[in-house]
DNA sequence: TGCAATCTAATTGTATACAAAACTGAATAC
DNA sequence: GTATTCAGTTTTGTATACAATTAGATTGCA
């Protein structure tokens, strides 16, 4: 497999030594929506299941809220993160700025290894659904994306990309509408082929409408504001 | 004054309490260029400094290792970071692509409030000029842009925009090439000017032509590399 | 019962102690 | 004279202890 199937790091890390990984495992299971949007993630409960200190966990809860995908509350402590309808309609407007563009400047620095790389990750999508675990295929979906944006080699705005990848997944979590992850599969394909081509055109187009499908999937009406508590609400903070 | 002219917060705060007082003045310091791009930022000395101990100075030291203005090296310490002339290149092509854009937004839902704001934020701005801090001209500077943002109401693209003013921040301290600090006062004044008439168009274009006077008083032919040690190349880290 | 106040348990915030790694510089070998 | 090794010192990494805050339960009162 390649590197991006196999390696677990989501997020460029920002700590090293243990605390990255238990910021990756908790990053891969926030990704795969084991760990839901809203749970808490106490201090004690993961210092003993990882066995390390709270030292530890604290640096790798406090380098998760840094990419938004956990929310720390002082003194209440930490919560995998829960967008509100607002920053999910943001987060994709931003997507939408960024990714086309970067499709296109993927095409042009498109090199025969990146392409196979983008292509057994597909490949890694596809079992992960035939092995019947759709978190991992979800995973994987959105490190496509950030793999594109490496490829296209600019890393300040891959960063950014990376960020909305993950807030994405939250996202779905919250607001998905119906089962139609099959679509990715195509999408991501019909970008390959682009790429493949040489054809920048194609490969924003593609990358654009691939994106606004994604939103189409979505449930953003914002009138049930899911499940806030009064707490949530009324906290001083 | 206004809120952001006080406020000496420059990036959204992810830590609280005392950590953040530090992490503000820190980053307060290395905005008006008084802690110099490639310095040590020792624990025991902050601690000392700062009278809290070295759990929050850990803790405000990784906060802006997120924000990428200190760079953290395993077992070896925080020190103010220092982008390279090609990350230089990527911020600015970076924040070409989103503040035009945001600038237009702004346009859009800019208020009287908010265009009294930006103009006690330029007078300040025209103070410490006058008082001979030309430091504390160019952090309030960069929170001029930072303030556009906000009135966008993009949070999360005002996010990315806040650490691409922090990190240009840096790149102005190493690449600078002449004193034409002035060109910014003109600037400013020009956009708010677009935003009282309301013409998006002007707005877009000044922004688009103040990011680049700010590149083109940049030096950022790559040669020198300026100053890395041996250590900093050659570590495997 | 309903509401409020208080107390207790649990959890987070901060400081400190100890362990491990890296830097310094002098002594030694070549 | 140069390079290398090794001990001592300094600095960072991690664990733990204690303080502060919050959450929940219990009690008291109307």
């Amino acid at each position: 497999m390649n590197r991006i199937a196999e390696n677990p790091a989501f997020i460029t890390p920002t700590v090293t030594g243990p605390a990255a990984k238990l910021m990756t495992s908790l990053s891969q299971a926030i990704h795969e929506h084991r760990l839901k949007p809203g749970i808490k993630l106490g201090e004690d409960d993961l210092s003993e299941i990882y066995g390390v200190s709270r030292t530890v966990v604290r640096a790798a809860l406090q380098a998760l809220s840094h990419v938004q995908l956990v929310e720390l509350k002082r003194n209440r402590g930490a919560f995998v993160a829960k967008p509100t309808i607002r920053e999910a309609r943001e987060v994709f407007e931003a997507r939408a700025l960024l990714e086309p563009r970067t499709a296109r400047s993927a095409t042009e620095r498109m090199t025969d290894a990146a392409l196979a790389r983008l292509e057994s990750h597909i490949a890694a999508e596809h079992q992960a659904i035939a092995e019947g675990e759709p978190g991992r295929a979800l995973r994987l979906s959105g490190q496509f994306h950030i793999e594109i944006s490496h490829i296209a080699d600019q890393e300040t705005i891959a960063g950014f990309i990376e960020r909305l990848v993950a807030r994405s997944s939250l996202i779905i979590a919250l607001y998905w509408k119906r089962e139609s992850a099959l679509c990715e599969k195509h999408a991501h394909h019909a970008l390959v082929e682009a790429f493949r081509r040489g054809d920048g055109d194609e490969a924003e187009a593609q990358m654009k409408s691939h994106l606004i499908d994604i939103v189409s999937a979505l449930d953003l009406r914002d009138t049930p504001e899911p499940e806030v508590s009064l707490r949530d609400i009324l906290a001083p903070d």
